[in-house]
DNA sequence: TCATTAAATTGTT
DNA sequence: AACAATTTAATGA
């Protein structure tokens, strides 16, 4: 069953495993380390669930341990807009957190996944406390505007293999998602509803890719060959290349 | 460990 | 949207 948040309701502590997936912990000192480690949590979120919702106060900065979420918006005519996937090793919501407002989006599983969520007191605490934290905390927040900005051209483009291409090299992002590697677990249904696409269409986008061999389609999920070529798909390559 | 079955995912129309 | 083919996961001997 879905529930409204699994950090509040499948709350447990992090597994050795599921700490590994934290690339924030490694920048910490020891003591700092250990703070955070107290206070971290995971939970199991099911397809459907929301690990966050616009409007409600920011009770944790979150991040996706395993599994794949979405990060959307509702608009006045109620209609779902969704921004981004989150993959593994991706961190979230630094924006909000910073301010102690209300989250502005919406964030939901699209499969099952393992959330973590460090409450906004030791984040702040972290922020006042570990310069190695701001260098994280900042590098985040730097790699996010340049997808953001890189997003509005994705929404601008009509060419829907272009689109899936850029929405792919996004995901594969190692700043932002360390957690992903070259292969990123994702089903092409998933993907069709992040890009806004059919299955359909998806399914061709990424045979064409595959036979540009710019990536590798495999069950449940997407090999990277080529990033750059992912990124550069679609640009006309000119002398300065 | 292996064989069988169900479920999920893909490729195609 | 529907279908068949393929791959994985689950089950039990």
């Amino acid at each position: 069953m879905a529930t409204e948040s699994p950090l509040y309701q499948r709350r447990r502590a992090p597994t050795a495993q599921e700490l590994a997936g934290i690339p924030w912990l490694a920048r910490l000192q020891p003591l700092e380390r250990e703070r955070a480690l107290d206070e971290l949590r995971v939970g199991d979120a099911l397809p459907g669930d929301y690990v966050c919702r616009v409007g409600r106060p920011v009770t944790y900065w979150f991040g996706v341990v395993d599994g794949l979420l979405k990060m959307s918006s509702d608009n006045a005519q109620g209609q779902t807009m969704t921004f981004t996937g989150v993959p593994p090793g991706g961190w979230f919501g630094e924006g909000t957190a910073l301010k102690r407002e209300a989250y502005r989006y919406n964030i939901q599983a699209l499969r099952r996944s393992v959330v973590a969520g460090l409450p906004i007191d030791t984040f702040h605490w972290l922020l006042d406390h570990s310069i190695g934290f701001n260098r994280f905390v900042m590098n985040q927040l730097n790699e996010r505007l340049g997808q953001f900005i890189a997003a509005r051209e994705i929404d601008r483009m009509n060419d829907p293999d272009l689109r899936v291409a850029r929405s792919l090299a996004a995901l594969f992002n190692p700043v932002l998602y360390p957690g992903v590697g070259q292969v990123l677990r994702i089903t092409q249904q998933e993907l069709a509803y992040l890009v806004g696409l059919s299955r359909q269409r998806v399914n061709e986008a990424l045979a064409a890719l595959a036979a540009q061999g710019a990536i590798r389609v495999e069950y449940g999920g997407l090999r990277v060959l080529d990033l750059q070529a992912l990124r550069a798909s679609g640009l006309t390559t000119t002398a300065a290349g």
